[in-house]
DNA sequence: CCGCTCATGTAACTGGTTACATGATTTA
DNA sequence: TAAATCATGTAACCAGTTACATGAGCGG
């Protein structure tokens, strides 16, 4: 049986493995420049992280030096690859298909506190704000080569989609929720 | 100015506001019967958070008994009602309209690592799960009135758009991703 | 040489989890 | 009367956060 690792854990794995060898600090990177703001990449996240899948056998560090200035490159181990696929899937992808958290969805339920005003206001916000997401997302996907690089291209075009799916929805709620005059 | 309350806080206000006046225990009974599992819902989270925001002021408790059996009664003050405004929006909204996490996103960003067959696998899996949570979600859609409780509709229906937009994602990523033997 | 980025690291805290414990009341 | 549900509560734990600290190397 493979360990168990956690989504951050699994997802740090996957790194490693699109970069082939890297350091904490450019993992922390990658969190720090992705769109999503779910995990911040702080240092005292990935550095006790990766340091836990090194001592679990799933990574291997190597130091490197340029100078006086010292690094840990980290590289995915034959367990670390066994461990990232059990947690890619398909085994549990019935968990991770579940209804995702959206704030969004969380505030429109309880959008009903607000007075008509202020609904108004946010529904228009969200909508625009959602404008500006499809905008960056269709871009990143023009960007991409599909053949190429299918995974990232995917990637994009799985944010742009649930984008424009929420777009719908604020719009659909706007329809309902506000009121016209005739 | 307004204290700033966590996401749980917002959602367990809600309820409270919702249901006018409840115990934590039925706040749980919302969380462990709603089809989103971010959330426990466990005593272990609600009872201290609940007597927090007793403590703060937003909101009032009152004993009830019935026999030997002690409950306690929530309700929402003026205050929670602010508060529970202030974290519903539209100020914060920009932030809750970020990309929401998805676990799925996250795999199929990391797809490569699996054999190709274990790739089909997980699209097909995939696939079928999204079916089923359509079908839930656009059951509850009918089941709803928008008219009388466009919140709970909108919920619903949000949930249920989500989803399909999810699966011609899923799709499209077979369709690139999946050889076809002509 | 000053400030920025590279790079590693830790301490205190927080907001949740699981797992347990207790006891009253209702239902089969 | 046994089992399920109502109802409150706590202790141990865990993963991730903010905030800090240190220092090397590089570009203007």
């Amino acid at each position: 049986m493979t360990s168990k690792v956690t989504e951050l854990e699994g997802c740090v794995l996957g790194i490693v493995w699109e970069m082939d060898s890297c350091t904490p600090y450019a993992i922390r990177k990658v969190f720090q420049g992705s769109p999503n703001p779910h995990w911040s990449g702080s240092a005292g996240a990935i550095y006790p992280l990766v340091r836990r899948l090194e001592s679990g056998g799933l990574l291997r560090v190597r130091e490197d030096y340029t100078g006086q200035r010292r690094r840990e490159l980290y590289k995915l181990t034959a367990k670390g690859l066994c461990a990232l696929r059990s947690w890619v899937g398909p085994e549990v992808s019935d968990w991770s298909v579940t209804i995702p958290v959206d704030p969004l969805r969380l505030r429109v339920r309880f959008l009903g506190v607000l007075q008509s005003s202020r609904r108004t206001e946010f529904l228009a916000h969200a909508e625009h704000q959602l404008l500006v997401q499809i905008k960056e997302a269709e871009k990143e996907c023009r960007s991409l080569d599909a053949e190429k690089d299918p995974f990232s291209y995917l990637l994009a075009r799985g944010v742009a989609k649930i984008a424009r799916a929420r777009l719908a929805w604020i719009r659909e709620a706007t329809e309902l929720l506000v009121e016209r005059r005739p």
